[in-house]
DNA sequence: CAATACTAATTGCATTTTGCAACCGGTTGC
DNA sequence: GCAACCGGTTGCAAAATGCAATTAGTATTG
């Protein structure tokens, strides 16, 4: 009757999806880090194991979060796109980064995007997902588009910032 | 040198503390449900088992989420609070409710909630978090302070609506 | 054209976490 | 005095996780 749901709370329904330690590093990666491949997230800053991503993104597949489509470009590479679903997800994400930035011990580099994500606020998430709709769904860029660089380059740049300022 | 944290990424650290299908799911039930003892928290809608309760409330308790305290009432009550950290738990819960009712099938009368808390966007949420710090941090109620029935009482009343005319 | 590195995973196995049900000593209200 | 209630604890089985090695096929390099 209710395919096995404990209960029909969209919180609890939203936990029962991502409510583990690993699938919304991935996303997280996939949306800040632009990680398409397999290989790509198996480096992620937290060091997922080979089965876990592997089991993670078929879930993610089977949750219309992600899909997963040959690479033209070799043949043995694989490419995992957002969905909207998962390009929905982005508000979660930036507010837990606010929350943990308030709260936790976050380091400098790691912490510069979740700051500028914060002081933009829900205007910025809505132009990066704009963008990210037009990278992972191939959207066209909506109108009246910001002009210069995209919300990614802006994040990357400042966290290279930080990088160079600290040394490596 | 780290106390053990995989990286010092906001949303990783964030992760690491609620990163689990119950933890969040307790902080709402003491959010939306006003609940705050042992045994209320244990008839959740979703059948929490009580040595996972008891290890979460533990938990939560040494990350400085919650706070536990005895009941003056009974001798055998204890009363759990939330703390400042835990109260701004509040919009990670609500852009999770926001998605889980747009993507997930929700029943209504445990979206209702949902919907007026996002219908009420930030402004809202920033209402009710004053509300919970009055409630369990003892704060005053803040200068201008809105007039009428508080938002727990708000979101309570659309709840008991539409079960009245749906049928229990 | 053979050696090497890279691709997305899979396998086996040990450890950890979860889930269920029964139980516990003490307290409270009747 | 007794049933209901209080915040847990215990024992045990099942599931999830983590690690390291491995796989079969593809691309790059000398």
């Amino acid at each position: 009757m209710d395919g096995g749901h404990r209960s029909g709370c969209p919180i609890n329904l939203t936990l029962e999806v991502v409510g583990d330690k690993w699938s919304l590093l991935i996303i997280r990666d996939m949306i800040f880090g632009n990680r398409r491949h397999f290989r790509e997230m198996l480096k992620s800053e937290e060091g997922i194991s080979s089965n876990i991503l592997a089991d993670r993104l078929k879930t993610l597949v089977d949750e219309g979060i992600i899909t997963k489509a040959d690479d033209p470009s070799h043949k043995q590479k694989t490419v995992y796109s957002l969905t909207e679903k998962g390009i929905e997800l982005l508000p979660i994400l930036a507010q837990m980064a606010v929350w943990g930035r308030k709260y936790l011990p976050v380091t400098e580099e790691l912490s510069i995007r979740a700051q500028l994500l914060e002081e933009g606020g829900p205007a910025l998430w809505s132009e990066f997902m704009d963008e990210l709709r037009e990278t992972h769904l191939g959207a066209a860029p909506r109108n009246g588009a910001r002009q210069g660089p995209s919300v990614a380059a802006r994040l990357q740049a400042a966290y290279e910032a930080v990088v160079a300022r600290r040394g490596v």
